[in-house]
DNA sequence: TTGTATGCGTTATCAC
DNA sequence: GTGATAACGCATACAA
């Protein structure tokens, strides 16, 4: 690795001078500054980032930590934090996380040993205390998915009332045997409250609840088939489902289609997030469209003022609102 | 930020018997080291990853950069980089360039300065000179993508004889008149080859060419659909479409349904990457599988054994099998 | 305008 | 078993 040293060596000068040339401080002559200039061509000299860092309290890095890097849906989110990044010099770094706890631990500690300055959660398997210390400690966001009760920051939306909008639409229709459909744990914020607005509508207007176990399965698409598998045999009349992402109702309707079931006449489906899967499903599908890209921006506006006053570890919270996109499904 | 100097003043010890605790090297005393454990504790003491760096060669990071993250095919990819990365010690971070130079730039700047000790290119837009001059100095591995005539490793396809097989597949069902359709730049070695053998097959077969001019589309489905309505207006009676990915399919898909136009009767669609798309659709999609998992592993462990050896900067390339996955649009 | 010397946080070598 | 200190690569205060 060339160092600084060789550099200077190199030009004649010291360390200083090309230091200074390179940083574009003090006072250089013309004459010496190209002369290191040439150096550092020749040498293809390219300054150390550990040296560099270890001398700022900075590294000008924030990392984003994922649960995968195939949804079209954070995608957009991440496009938000990077633009704000960019504008603040800022670097994004991007971490998968598959819901695995060991692996979120793992890349947070890069946050706790200070490679990146800051992290933005999109996933979360951390509980209430970890949370709060992380955050007591460093600036985090959380995106989406936050533990309930906890005083960090979170960026999302009120899935409670967009669960309701969902229903309300569903049950507006005529609907009166829905069922539910999720993927993953139940007990993340988002799932549970679309959950919870799922009961309620249907105990207010005295319909059944079709879903009542919440089973786990991994996958969007498959979810979604084994769910309209189950649903299908246990309630043969169903006729809506309210699914929790855009895929898991991709892979409910490959299941009615296999059973020669009219979407919307006989069954009416609702996704959530408003992906480009939505518009690639034949009926086009009903989703929720949540503001995926501000909500980035929002979090990186955030990190960055937590940066700026080191002090202030309990900034407000942001809900972002949402709509419901109507297609061809319901 | 607590340093070990903080905890060593704190456990009444020198900072080295500090480092000698946490690195759990040389002789250290029961007493002093549980001493020391409760100190850190009591501070949250975490060593600072600048420091500790520094004064290594290594930095235990690898960086992939992705086109962007919503592409179920790149995530096979990355999660085959991942396995080997975590079992050999080393962090695995993304980000993305959105095909755009400035952003690739920006991010391999990591890789100049000794941020990361490897990059995994999945997209790239850098010239011959470029990749060739960033190889001679550092670990580097293209995966898919790569520049003709370069020597870098690269972990691939045969785009082109995987054309020919998708070819092949829709003249042998009787196609005669069969457009290709892809998105972003044609002169990206993977959109290059299926079109050479595109024309190739059909030239062979004394077919006509229905696609001679290429357009630059920026996304996949919206590139399908335009794509589509241009084919039909100039030739109607185009029988079958070749798409460079599953998401140009669906947008074609979207656009032959809202025509009334049946598939694969009257239209026969290919999808190339075999991603969940192709499961999504109605009917659904034949595709082409790519061993996208073995090439995140291979293009890993290319990384890792060029760090072992630093010399040897000329690995040879690996060209991955692929296979025509027929399902109903064909 | 340029050079010398110090310190950033850590680990490793050497001495005790 | 433990401590003092040099070194990693760099930027900067201070001296010249």
């Amino acid at each position: 690795m060339t160092t600084i040293e060789e550099v200077a060596l190199r030009a004649k000068v010291s360390v200083a001078t090309v230091s200074r040339v390179i940083n574009d401080k003090g006072n250089v002559s013309p004459a010496t500054a190209e002369r290191v200039r040439i150096a550092i061509k020749e040498l293809k000299y390219q300054p150390n980032a550990m040296g560099v860092l270890l001398r700022r309290e900075r590294t000008g890095m924030v990392l984003i930590l994922l649960h995968s890097v195939d949804n079209p849906f954070f995608s957009s989110i991440v496009q938000g934090v990077e633009k704000i990044a960019h504008e603040n010099d800022y670097n994004v770094l991007i971490s998968t996380t598959y819901g695995d706890q060991a692996r979120e631990k793992r890349y947070i500690k890069l946050l706790q040993r200070h490679f990146v300055d800051g992290v933005i959660l999109i996933t979360n398997t951390l509980n209430r205390e970890e949370i709060q210390e992380l955050n007591a400690q460093f600036p985090v966001a959380q995106v989406l998915e936050y533990v309930e009760g906890s005083e960090t920051t979170h960026i999302s939306v009120d899935f409670y009332q967009a669960g309701r909008a969902v229903m309300e639409h569903l049950i507006g229709n005529g609907r009166k045997r829905i069922a539910f459909a999720h993927t993953g744990l139940i007990d993340i914020i988002s799932t549970k409250e679309k959950y919870r607005a799922y009961r309620d509508a249907l105990t207010q207007h005295q319909l059944p609840i079709l879903t009542s176990q919440l089973n786990v399965y991994p996958f969007g698409f498959s979810s979604g088939q084994s769910i309209a598998r189950e649903t299908l045999q246990d309630h043969p009349d169903t006729d809506a489902f309210f699914a929790s992402s855009d895929l898991i109702a991709c892979g409910i309707m490959d299941q009615l289609k296999q059973r020669n079931i009219r979407i919307p006449e006989d069954v009416a489906i609702v996704g959530f997030d408003n992906t480009i899967f939505a518009e690639t499903t034949q009926p086009k599908l009903t989703s929720v469209e949540l503001n995926s890209f501000n909500m980035g921006v929002a979090a990186m506006t955030l990190i960055l003022e937590r940066l700026k006053s080191q002090t202030d570890t309990h900034q407000p919270s942001i809900i972002f609102p949402f709509e419901l996109i109507q297609r061809e499904s319901s």
